[in-house]
DNA sequence: TCCTGACTAGTCAGGATTGACTAGTCAGGA
DNA sequence: TCCTGACTAGTCAATCCTGACTAGTCAGGA
């Protein structure tokens, strides 16, 4: 749903062709994002049959000839749609980490304190390197706001995780499963 | 492959059949995957090819006989590399519905404090659910602690992006993109 | 006695996703 | 002149995932 609400919203701001859709996807929009290239391709390809958007063959020179896609009216109605669900809706995002969080007794307990504690540097990486990004225009500024937000929530999280891991507070009795 | 973590996990503590899985999956671990039963059987199949686990035909009074999937040695090497991958590796999450925001220009204001207004009850409506939970035991109450914290935060977000949207810190001029 | 809801076990067709690949152009440096 | 890296356009096989479905058992209440 957020996949062609993205693909839409983009085409909403002008006609492009594929390699400029997915270079600015992967450029400005990895913090909300992962859509690869074919799964663009096919999206777009879906949305043409349904009638969401159309293409017209273009040519620049000697280049191959390129398909510049364009919303149309019916495409339009469709984004209008997907918006306003998708900025009402609420779903809680699932830390599929987790998991292995859920299963780390068993291991000795020097050990996980050094796996953790490199997740917790590569996740320090990730909050510094997002510090670091230049100022986006307009509403992307706010993905990366929150993006940043996240992080400093996430490695406090760890460093507390951390602590309780290393001193005792965790380990020992039944660790849940039945 | 934390959908495989998962399963080796559980099946390490003990032999299971299916449906024990799948519902200790729904119920309990809700908030850190959404497996379903279509592809846990299709994991548990794919991991048996592989010989990581193994299953013996069961059968109780007049029941249909059921497989009682158990690990396999091979299977717990897997596990033992796959936990310490995901223990020590992190990548960030995706908001995907900053990408409505992306694209919340062009309504009119006053809709979209309406819409994000009523993506904050949905949010505190969960946060409340989630305060509610009852303690689980051991390292899978970490998964609920986490989560809570992830919507708290969440929450001042949303509180603090509606302030900014109500007042006219946000709109016009160019929202970037091009 | 029959019905119902919870228990148990899966399957299947179809849709979504992507790693890896092919194919060609063009500007600029060696 | 030739080579390389960035630009441009996609495709394809394979895998992953799931909504919807089928099939049967069993305890307990009406």
């Amino acid at each position: 749903m957020e996949r062609e609400l993205l693909l839409l919203g983009l085409l909403r701001q002008s006609g492009m062709h594929g390699y400029k859709i997915i270079e600015f996807i992967e450029r400005d929009l990895a913090m909300c994002t992962d859509l690869k290239k074919p799964t663009a391709y096919f999206l777009l390809d879906k949305m043409a049959q349904n009638g969401w958007i159309s293409w017209t063959e273009e040519r620049e020179g000697n280049r191959p000839p390129r398909r510049i896609y364009q919303i149309t009216s019916e495409g339009e109605v469709q984004f209008q749609k997907l918006l306003r669900e998708s900025l009402s809706h609420y779903a809680p995002l699932k830390f599929t980490d987790d998991i292995a969080l859920a299963f780390a007794d068993g291991l000795p307990r020097a050990e996980l304190v050094d796996l953790l504690t490199r997740r917790r540097d590569a996740l320090l990486a990730v909050v510094e390197a997002t510090r670091l990004t230049p100022a986006h225009p307009g509403f992307i500024q706010l993905g990366i706001d929150h993006q940043l937000i996240h992080l400093e929530s996430e490695l406090r999280w760890m460093d507390n995780l951390l602590e309780r891991v290393s001193s005792q507070s965790i380990t020992g009795g039944n660790h849940g499963f039945a």
